[in-house]
DNA sequence: CTTGACATTGACGCTGCGTAAAGGTTTATT
DNA sequence: AATAAACCTTTACGCAGCGTCAATGTCAAG
């Protein structure tokens, strides 16, 4: 039976430039020539192609693999020894490479969470830098510098994960007002149950919470203009609407 | 400081080519040119190709690397996941590499033993027959043909071992054999070795062993001239001391 | 006779440099 | 100041094992 180049790549699998690269460099050449040229391959070439594969598979390469082909048994088997104990080699480099990118991994997260924690430390440190600017004098007036520091320090040993608690519970309450809002009624359950929310906001600020404080910041907000106008812009009248939900929730006012 | 390309290389342990392959492809450019076209590297630069040389130490292509270090240390983990998985599946193509190895070594090593073996069997058939052609009628006659076909049988299921033993023993025979002719005594204690070592010799040859038959061949040695020759070209006399020891070991004569 | 599937050789491309070659610059020595 | 030694530059081939054109020739079928 007889072969062109690509009947014999398709039976072996290989492509036909390979094959000719095969021929090109001297391991499998075809059993002739044909009179317009094309390579002519016989059963003798298929064998040898099939004992090419085979090593290469076991991962020679082409040159070591001429040399096989053209060895007895004997020098085989000290290839296939020498070949096993590189293999092995390669395994233990490939081992350290990969424990080393544990490493590596293990480094680069670690770098990423403290570069975070850097960043909230800054970002912190920016809101309260900010909160002074805007109010700083104000509320230093209505509550003594005393609890403003209180307050800052806080914050300040404020962790990512109690920030981000602080802000969905500051979510929560927005939504909860709103719709304690539509209610008109601020003795309502929604109402009293945004009042609580804002309570809980309040402890988180603070770091800790008491009526009285909690009932003077409801006065802020109706009293201070800037403040108001921060709850009314959304809906006119929820600044003091807020109002008297804290009063009520705080038992300062029925 | 400033460096320039043989400086940098020699701190970092890379040659002036890699360099300017660094710089080729665009993931080490200069800081400067001087005006002499000199590539002038700074502190920066060092410290890029710090880690260009250790994500290449953990395995990664230089395109890749070229990603990875202008992207966020997100990223960087990510990379460095997916490499380690590479890594592991590389790791276990290797591990299958290496069990087909040995698969292979074993089936080799195993071809070899089967042809040793035949090529052994084939060399003891060589044997018998070139016996045959030189002393077939002689030692018929002596020994009648069912003993020489029992030896013939036993010598065609003797396996390598023991054939290399066999050989073993009739060289240390032929040694002590020499030493004992120089002390010119057969009974003698080196002569008695002698005898003792060419009666293992016959039962290895033969399967079996008795007094009469080994006398029988003491015999033969004299008697026959080719024998006569084999043992006197050494040592003219040596088949005659070879008889008598003999003798004397089977107990025939003293 | 045309078409499509096949064949040929030749040559570039990929990776990550090593290794010249041919020439210019800097530094040290005479 | 001349010269040599050491350094720099760009250009380009080579390596392994093919993939992938390109340009062109051949064969079998309709």
């Amino acid at each position: 039976m007889e072969y062109t180049i690509k009947k014999l790549g398709q039976l072996a699998g290989v492509s036909t430039r390979t094959l000719r690269y095969y021929d090109e460099i001297g391991i499998l050449k075809p059993a002739r020539i044909s009179s317009s040229g094309y390579r002519i391959y016989g059963q003798k070439e298929i064998d040898i192609l099939q004992q090419i594969l085979f090593y290469r598979e076991l991962g020679f390469n082409l040159s070591d693999i001429r040399e096989i082909l053209s060895s007895p048994d004997f020098d085989k088997v000290k290839a296939l020894k020498e070949h096993k104990k590189r293999l092995i080699e390669k395994r233990s480099q490939i081992d350290l490479l990969i424990k080393n990118v544990e490493k590596s991994i293990a480094y680069t997260e670690g770098r990423i969470k403290m570069s975070d924690k850097e960043k909230f430390e800054g970002f912190k440190q920016r809101l309260i830098e900010k909160n002074e600017e805007k109010y700083g004098e104000e509320i230093r007036e209505k509550y003594g510098a005393e609890a403003v520091e209180k307050s800052y320090e806080n914050f300040r040993n404020m962790s990512k994960e109690q920030y981000e608690e602080m802000q969905n519970i500051e979510q929560r309450f927005r939504e909860t007002l709103l719709e304690a809002f539509k209610t008109g009624d601020p003795a309502g359950p929604l109402a009293q149950k945004a009042a609580d929310l804002h309570k809980q906001w309040i402890t988180y600020a603070w770091g800790d919470y008491n009526k009285e404080a909690h009932a003077g910041v409801a006065q802020l907000y109706v009293d201070v203009k800037r403040f108001t106008e921060y709850y009314d812009k959304d809906q006119p009248g929820l600044a003091s609407f807020l109002k008297d939900a804290i009063f009520i929730y705080t038992g300062m006012q029925k």
